[in-house]
DNA sequence: AGATAATAATTAATGTATTAACTATTCACA
DNA sequence: TGTGAATAGTTAATACATTAATTATTATCT
């Protein structure tokens, strides 16, 4: 029988809460939250980005993106610069302000991430995440039982998003 | 070099984003949250849970749940009774609404997990979740204190009874 | 007993998640 | 070449996450 603590959500979300405290101290801080570092470290790899790249590249849903952004604006950590070639596409850029962030903390993330993979062998470290690759990869079967209205468009779900 | 892509937290969060929709959507079919479905799989489990108890069972923060067993409570799926011999905790128990809520629910989440489960072997399902513990575990600051039998201890003493 | 600490549940403030709907712009194509 | 579909970004409404502070009650300790 299925026993909900070893259900693969709870097994995931356990494993989520037992890892993050430390990273989400580090980063309280700096006055950021998990999200905005996660859109920073995005934005700080190219200035080429758009909204809807870091939508994918941070898996933060486009309506949550647009509350996070407006907080790293106003804090001076990046700046929204509208596309002249698509007049719908906004550019996010870093500022260096934020790259300053970026020498200052970056370091002690990956502390905390050597320090979390030293809990398993390398060998077992590579095991878990193909494994859980495998999960990533395996969503087609979402919409399997749409019964009231004719099957919408075969994908309505762009890969990468969680639209 | 660290990947932003493959670290441990984009990992976990990758395989969540992945997984979790076909559950979302059977729970919306039922006008249910994930969460919300956390806290009745819980309590359908044992009438003798306490809020506190059921914070550690369903990893959701005591000040989360507040508002999560006002709208359990205000859609008649769970009531709260003050415990008669510590008047400062509240049982949370299940409604007959909620029972038949369970049979009909339940093995459709079955049924989503065993088609998760397809997706590797068992020795592969096996590996992946005692990896996965390692970390749950070995958690330098992990808010989710001990789980074991401290719900079942003999306070039968609930105001209310079971039906 | 009486001060104090600890506990259970809650409130408050701010930030994020999720879905749906909306605006503006660009694309596709008959 | 116009017209409907698609795309980028946003707003709105509701639910949850996180931290700190608050209330009520119980436990502890000298």
């Amino acid at each position: 029988m299925l026993t909900f603590d070893r259900s693969l959500p709870m097994i995931l979300n356990r494993a989520l809460d037992a890892i993050m405290p430390p990273y989400r101290d580090l980063f309280a801080r700096y006055d950021l939250t998990e999200q905005q570092w996660r859109v920073l470290r995005v934005v700080w790899s190219s200035d080429k980005y758009k909204s809807v790249d870091l939508a994918s590249h941070t898996l933060l849903a486009p309506a949550s993106l647009v509350g996070i952004l407006d907080r790293l604006e106003k804090k001076g950590l990046v700046s929204r610069v509208r596309s002249t070639t698509d007049r719908r596409a906004v550019y996010i850029v870093a500022t260096a302000k934020s790259r300053e962030l970026e020498r200052e903390v970056s370091p002690q993330v990956t502390a905390i991430h050597e320090q979390l993979k030293g809990t398993v062998t390398d060998e077992e470290w590579q095991l878990m995440e193909s494994k859980l690759a495998k999960f990533s990869e395996a969503a087609p079967f979402a919409r399997i039982k749409d019964v009231e209205n004719d099957a919408v468009s075969a994908d309505s779900n762009v890969a990468g998003t969680r639209s």
